[in-house]
DNA sequence: TCAAAAGTGTTAGATTTACACCCATGA
DNA sequence: TCATGGGTGTAAATCTAACACTTTTGA
């Protein structure tokens, strides 16, 4: 074989940092592992990346695995590479942070997964690297939800205005003026009412909206 | 031994995207590729991470390898993963991007690497999935220059302010009202005024300035 | 003396922030 | 009838953007 060779391989994997939205928190999912090393550790959900398949590729299948859902909201976090980062092997690890919407995700699978959701502000130490990979995932996912309008994909296609305003109260871990923010929402015609009233969280009922990805077109200055 | 054994390793490589200014433009250093695959193509220059060192060691070792120097601000751009982006054998590469002063950087060197200054906005067609790289290079340094002073790594220790507004003009792609450019400089105590006078580039002289990172700190509000 | 780059403030417009009360309804 | 969350506008303050002339000096 050729010039290759010379070098060493390693083990490649990808980690998962799954948001979603409930009860008015950002949380993440986490469950302890089950295998060695690190055995009962709480940890993220992760998989190896096969021989014939992209890393992209590898994280999407490791995200259906464990949510039975695909095409998810999806980004790459970075590359973790510390030598030891793994006490067994030397693996290189790639993380991948997506948003998915509570009540699509089965209960069931959850349970069989052992995973919880946590909130993200209540992290508790992790295994290896983990912790560092949550953070730099919020940070990223923060920056994007306020400039793109990703939001969307950790609620319901039906929303109200306070769930999206209590949802970028959480991603943004501060508090928001209700009137400022529905001026906001107003201008932005992506953001479309409908007709349909929510009666579960008030007597007298909040209007639904709904996200229009057609009328959406990439603007640099969105900004939430 | 255990687990780890039933998947497959990968060969694991970094490439740089070197940054540096000059001639009042923003370049990357690129060279045509000595070795096959894709002999002859432009590309950038890289290397393989070895059994026993960081993936960000490795980048480190590869930009001193081809620069001479320490230390560099470099960040990682992210991993390029998929199957067939090495013709010759799998390879997973993760990229990383720096910032130079390009007078430190030594002209032998350069010539030794047969590495040549392209203009960003020039780039031809690159090795492999190269472009894409640069592309998300260029994205981040940009955002990252907006976002935190870290133009100074671009530019000699003392700079006039014109350097420093070209510099920006470059980076961002547009042009900077002089005025309220300066207006804005005055107002960041971190970069601070010198006696010197820069007579290189006028009759008439400019101020050099310089960076005092002491009395940096982070501010989240940061922006230019 | 003139060409070339350095240096300097003001104003209008746009954006952002602060802030308080009425509405509709089910219990 | 009252408690609860839904819904609405205005004014002050801040930030941003546009804009033109004087200074210095070497050639």
């Amino acid at each position: 074989m050729t010039y290759y060779n010379e070098h060493s391989k390693v083990w490649l994997s990808v980690d998962c940092i799954i948001f979603g939205f409930d009860e008015g928190k950002l949380k993440i999912l986490i469950g302890k592992r089950k295998m060695d090393p690190g055995r009962g550790e709480w940890s993220l959900y992760g998989g190896f990346v096969a021989g014939d398949e992209s890393v992209d590729a590898a994280a999407s299948r490791t995200l259906f695995e464990l949510t039975g859902l695909r095409n998810l909201y999806m980004r790459q976090v970075g590359a973790f590479g510390n030598v030891d980062r793994d006490p067994g092997e030397r693996v290189v690890s790639i993380a991948y942070y997506a948003l998915i919407n509570v009540n699509e995700y089965d209960e069931e699978l959850r349970k069989e997964h052992d995973q919880i959701w946590m909130d993200v502000n209540e992290i508790p130490q992790l295994y290896s690297d983990h912790n560092e990979m949550v953070k730099k995932a919020r940070k990223m996912m923060q920056q994007k939800l306020a400039h793109e309008p990703v939001g969307f994909r950790l609620l319901p296609s039906l929303f109200t205005l306070t769930q999206l305003q209590k949802l970028y109260e959480a991603v943004k871990g501060e508090v928001i003026d209700k009137r400022n923010f529905r001026k906001r929402i107003k201008e932005m015609d992506f953001i479309e009412k409908t007709e349909l009233i929510d009666k579960s969280s008030s007597k007298r009922g909040a209007s639904l909206y709904r996200f229009n990805k057609r009328i959406y077109n990439v603007d640099p200055n969105f900004k939430l």
